[in-house]
DNA sequence: ATTTGGATGTAAACATTTCTTCATCTATTG
DNA sequence: CAATAGATGAAGAAATGTTTACATCCAAAT
């Protein structure tokens, strides 16, 4: 369009009378497009064979006033580009765009959820899910699925736990003493029942898991446990994929302490389940 | 932690004694990763509203040498997450390798059942969903649990959905006709109840929309269309992470159609629900 | 062989960014 | 209410990175 600046792979193409060193700067450059942007001077001119100083008359013949002007460009570029989604820079459909880019983000959500996960911590949530007398699982709104997720995963590992419902947050953990456990889910915003039903469970002496979103959430002043989940997320609620993650990883741990427990009461469970299911 | 060294993520999550500003910076780098890997000091500074002193203080109790070894590391964190996938290194306890191993299998699950998505179908999908009169989903055992999540992001989408109740799932498709839209979730064994139910919608002329794991399931006769998850896990019951993935770009898909209707929508919502929340 | 024009690299000048110091402020304790 | 410890930001010192000036080199033309 004219009047609008040409994008710097555009440039770069279009420009004429470079010379062999400049070629090879602009190979480079095409080469790794978005390494590239966090190169200095000086590292573009090794990478090239060339010197600082023809790095710069590159970027001043390509119409930039001098290399920073260019490497700005270069950076809005990346920038771009790493929102997109690399595979599908023409985006075709609508709806596929978005399953990229929401995926992009929930993979993130779980990179970024296990690598801030604290290794003791974690066993010792394992093990107090482990020895715990009763267990009880209590969230709201997206939390309630969340919660009802690792109840049905937890039961499954041969270790029961109840999904608390809302209103009777206060009666179910009013059941509870110090040999058991509470766990309690909640995002920003916080549910008020959780967080009030987690602070009477403090004071009681039961013992609390809870998993959050960060460690500065409500719930973690009453825990003996924190996990941090990430959830970003195009839509304003929680994204439960880390989530998932951590519990199925939890239960898993679990199940695979008495391994040939877990498989016998699963083959029971198959049979007494089988008029539930269709061959295929 | 998790990883051979401490990421970045990690050493902000585990490091103790933050003051008010510094976690401050900490929320505005988590917050927008990627795009830190371009701010200099002085950025980061206002965006967090504090000091470059302050920024530099906040590298240092990371245990960087400073600002500089730290945006490295934000870098070379940003170049791997743009290969977008699985760095996740070997771990020393026993739950957290159990953690790493499930979490490998749901990002794999995820990129497996995005890259089998059939981009008219998921277009179909969403069209499909948006068009119906009314909306129900069913799901037996951890497909109970899709269900209930689906209809919750669809029903905060702005198109209502209803989740069946398995006793009742004959009922409740007796109640829809021609304009509706039968959700049916079911992955192997196939659930008796679901199968029929869907079976007995297809004869009554219901539109049927299947998540299932694979085409030949008994779901996909049945279905307009049919959308295959991936869900191998190291328990038995089918995973959900790649399902969640998929719900959450349908809903996304949905709700990004008229934005500002969903924005009206969630802030009613928001100020409805307002005395249940905390503030932190 | 000498001149000429353009491309190149070195190094000095220049600009920007990062780090440190220090005075000030805030909250807590005796 | 004073004392103390810790956190904070302004400002300047230090480091790092960019641009410019200039001497050199090479190829083509005289």
């Amino acid at each position: 369009m004219i009047g609008s600046k040409p994008s710097l792979v555009a440039r770069i193409h279009n420009v004429v009378g470079l010379s062999t060193s400049q070629r090879r700067i602009a190979d480079c450059l095409l080469g790794r497009l978005n390494e590239a942007a966090f190169w200095g001077v000086e590292e573009l001119a090794n990478r090239s064979q060339s010197s600082v100083a023809t790095v710069v008359r590159f970027a001043q013949k390509l119409g930039y006033t001098g290399f920073l002007e260019m490497r700005q460009a270069l950076v809005a570029l990346v920038k771009k580009q790493s929102r997109t989604g690399e595979q599908l820079l023409t985006a075709p459909s609508e709806a596929a765009a978005t399953l990229v880019e929401v995926a992009r983000r929930d993979l993130r959500n779980i990179e970024q959820t296990i690598s801030g996960v604290n290794e003791q911590f974690l066993q010792g949530v394992v093990e107090m899910l482990e020895q715990a007398r009763y267990r009880v699982v209590i969230g709201d709104g997206v939390s309630a699925l969340m919660s009802a997720h690792l109840a049905y995963l937890l039961t499954q590992a041969g270790r029961p736990a109840i999904q608390g419902v809302e209103a009777d947050f206060p009666t179910q953990v009013a059941n509870l003493g110090p040999e058991d456990l509470l766990v309690a889910i909640s995002f920003s915003p916080y549910s008020r029942e959780t967080v009030e039903a987690t602070a009477f469970a403090r004071r009681r002496n039961i013992k609390i898991i809870a998993f959050t979103d960060r460690l500065k959430s409500p719930l973690a002043r009453y825990a003996d446990f924190t996990l941090t989940v990430h959830g970003a997320n195009l839509l304003h609620s929680h994204s439960l994929a880390a989530f998932t993650v951590l519990a199925q990883a939890i239960a898993t741990s679990i199940a695979s302490r008495d391994r040939e427990m877990a498989l016998k009461r699963l083959r029971e469970a198959e049979r007494v389940a089988r008029p539930k299911f269709v061959d295929d």
